[in-house]
DNA sequence: GTAGTTTGGTCAACGTGGTTGACCAAACCG
DNA sequence: CGGTTTGGTCAACCACGTTGACCAAACTAC
């Protein structure tokens, strides 16, 4: 039953995430997207480095970064180090995206935390980590979910 | 932090759940389909509610049976009191499918109890209930993740 | 320095899971 | 009986993923 119990709190939890996200001016933003924006960080990364990061193709970051591109929170520009290399950047907007994402999932988080208190999240997040991958999603990526 | 945890947790018991399935005759059986064999039941169901257990379309649950009728794993039938519905059942296949995904289940929850706990197992349980909706997922089905 | 290999990006074809809109026939209801 | 609701399907489309093929730039080795 738990791991039920868990898909169900992320789901519940991203799609308030969205909602929240949509009202503060970026209705197009979907769940992949935050992820995808984290992955690409404050540095910038390539197509296949976000492949990586994501645990998918090369090619499906590619598409991934064009739609990102079309919806103007990413754009690329070339490495004049490496003309094979196309650099990944997040735009101004891109960049309000990603900090209003970290701001609602904060919110979102607290209220885990007013409804269970902060010694049982803490708990919770402990013994999870235990049993999980720690570097499944990189976690340690600054900046985002940081709270 | 705790929903990334969430998720982590879910996607990587998912993806042990699938690979000793594949390992017990059942390599085609993906994520989706175990909660779909789930929500119909032994007793069979039709399109449309399917559609409202999973909180998706008709036409999106009417195409996730096709493919499973593809697979083997589910069969259409006329109902004899109303010629509007097609009654959606699983076939002894899908049954096994079924209830080998349960037993597959259960030992991974083992796990789980056995690397935190029986009692923190529980008690991650309860807290999750409290601050999710509890029928988002039809938990109540009985013959499934009912360890 | 030229030849062979690795790497980054892209294109094409395809599969899966989802959407909305249109439509038909059967069932229900006044 | 006539109008509305319901169940199923078809069509078009979108998001996200896969593999295979391919090219050009970069690296490596002789």
């Amino acid at each position: 039953m738990l791991p039920l119990l868990l898909l169900a709190g992320f789901r519940t939890l991203i799609d308030d995430l969205h909602a929240e996200l949509a009202r503060q001016g970026h209705p197009e933003l979907r769940p992949l997207h935050g992820f995808v924006l984290q992955a690409v960080g404050t540095d910038g990364t390539t197509a296949s480095e976000l492949g990586n990061r994501l645990g998918v193709s090369k090619q499906a970051a590619g598409k991934t970064v064009d739609r990102l591109v079309a919806l103007g929170y990413l754009e690329r520009a070339d490495d004049p180090r490496d003309a094979r290399r196309k650099l990944v950047r997040l735009t101004p907007y891109g960049l309000d995206g990603l900090r209003r994402s970290a701001v609602v999932f904060d919110e979102l988080r607290q209220r885990w935390t007013e409804a269970l208190g902060a010694d049982r999240v803490a708990a919770i997040e402990d013994d999870l980590r235990r049993v999980t991958p720690a570097n499944w999603f990189r976690l340690d990526i600054p900046g985002w979910f940081t709270g």
